[in-house]
DNA sequence: CGCACTCCGCTACTTAGGTCACCGCCCCCG
DNA sequence: CGGGGGCGGTGACCTAAGTAGCGGAGTGCG
């Protein structure tokens, strides 16, 4: 934990690029190993400079920090990737968490967060500005599927062994046939199994029985 | 914001309310208004003491955090949530943030930074700890749903008007007939479209039509 | 033992789903 | 202007899905 950190910066512009040197070159634990003006040169140069964290914006021109961080992440023992950005969709922030960035952090947070955001991340901690965290509470908080997928398990535990079977089966979207033959049993009874399950959990028709163990295997 | 933050402790444990009292009352704009041993107890001491911010524990004897955080926070101007707990499963992450916390902070979280965490939630900053970050972040990148969400909606978009209302209708789990009355149309009309649907999208049966649908539909 | 019950399977029948062939419409392009 | 080509609609036809009813195997119990 007492070497310095090495830093790789990434942002199409030099001004911001300076800014960010002068503001990390204050840390006596920080070092700025190197800095890139584009995605496209972030994948080399990482090669070259061995950085711990890389500071990425997003908005590039010919590879954004995206596809940046997707295509760095995707090699094994890449350094940390904190995204540094004004904007910050659901989109962005989405894809960023998914490529594996380690942190989210807004443009306009002042200096000396921003640092400190540097050296979490680089402890291996995540780092999210409010903003952003608001914005990934109200995606947990509002995707209702939740509650959906534990009642529609509660459901399916109604049923006998076999039968939640042939539900699996339709779930798939097979046909009676093809379940017939995957459950080795004859077409006619598997019409009365998917029957019975229609009984047992009150619904219409095949459709339905597929939405309800689709919502039940939502996040296992 | 020059007023005192107005603070109620809820948590079973008579031994950690006195040492968040403690921890609490030496910051000058930080003032305890009242202590709860219950979640049953927050409701009548919140209208009594009207806090800015409630510290929830969630593991209690007769009503826990949660279930007082949902009720708490369905009420018109209730105070924020800030939920401070050992325990920090997915389960009560998530039914925390959709109660309407404002924050999810581990106890083993330093003095300082607890007394900081009370004070952004006092600004209408959301604040979790670093674990639960962690926790979420993973929840909406692992949701792996997001590429299959994206491809199904491209699929669905290869589909003519009606026939994306059909399609719509279908993952809905309705029978040609039902859908033939909602879309104005007549049901041999709707199995036309069923058809078209399915050699578009090359699939071969309404279940799998209603599958990409739900698929689609997952976090618009 | 005999009873009730649930699970699992089958047959025979009805209804809903899916395929085909065809039509009118509108729009766009040669 | 005249003919594709996608779109929206219909009816006749056939296959798959769903229903009703029955029987046997296993279980648990008085």
């Amino acid at each position: 934990m007492s070497a310095e950190i090495r830093v790789l910066l990434v942002d199409d512009d030099a001004l911001v690029r300076s800014g960010l040197r002068l503001m990390l070159g204050g840390a006596p634990d920080i070092e700025v190993v190197g800095e890139a003006a584009d995605g496209s040169e972030v994948l080399p140069l990482v090669a070259q400079c061995a950085p711990d964290v890389v500071l990425m914006d997003i908005r590039m021109p010919t590879l954004d920090g995206l596809a940046a961080t997707e295509q760095l992440r995707a090699r094994p023992d890449a350094p940390e990737v904190l995204v540094l950005t004004t904007f910050h969709t659901d989109e962005h922030v989405l894809r960023a968490l998914r490529a594996g960035a380690a942190g989210f952090v807004l443009k306009h947070t002042p200096p000396p967060e921003i640092v400190a955001a540097v050296r979490r991340v680089a402890a291996g901690e995540p780092v999210l500005s409010p903003a952003v965290t608001r914005q990934l509470m109200a995606q947990v908080a509002g995707g209702g599927a939740r509650p959906r997928a534990a009642e529609a398990q509660a459901r399916l535990a109604a049923l006998a062994d076999r039968e939640r079977e042939v539900a699996v089966a339709v779930g798939r979207g097979r046909s009676n046939a093809e379940i017939a033959a995957e459950l080795f049993m004859s077409v006619p009874t598997v019409k009365t199994n998917v029957s019975r399950i229609l009984a047992k959990l009150g619904l219409n028709n095949r459709v339905q029985i597929a939405l309800l163990v689709h919502d039940a295997e939502e996040l296992g």
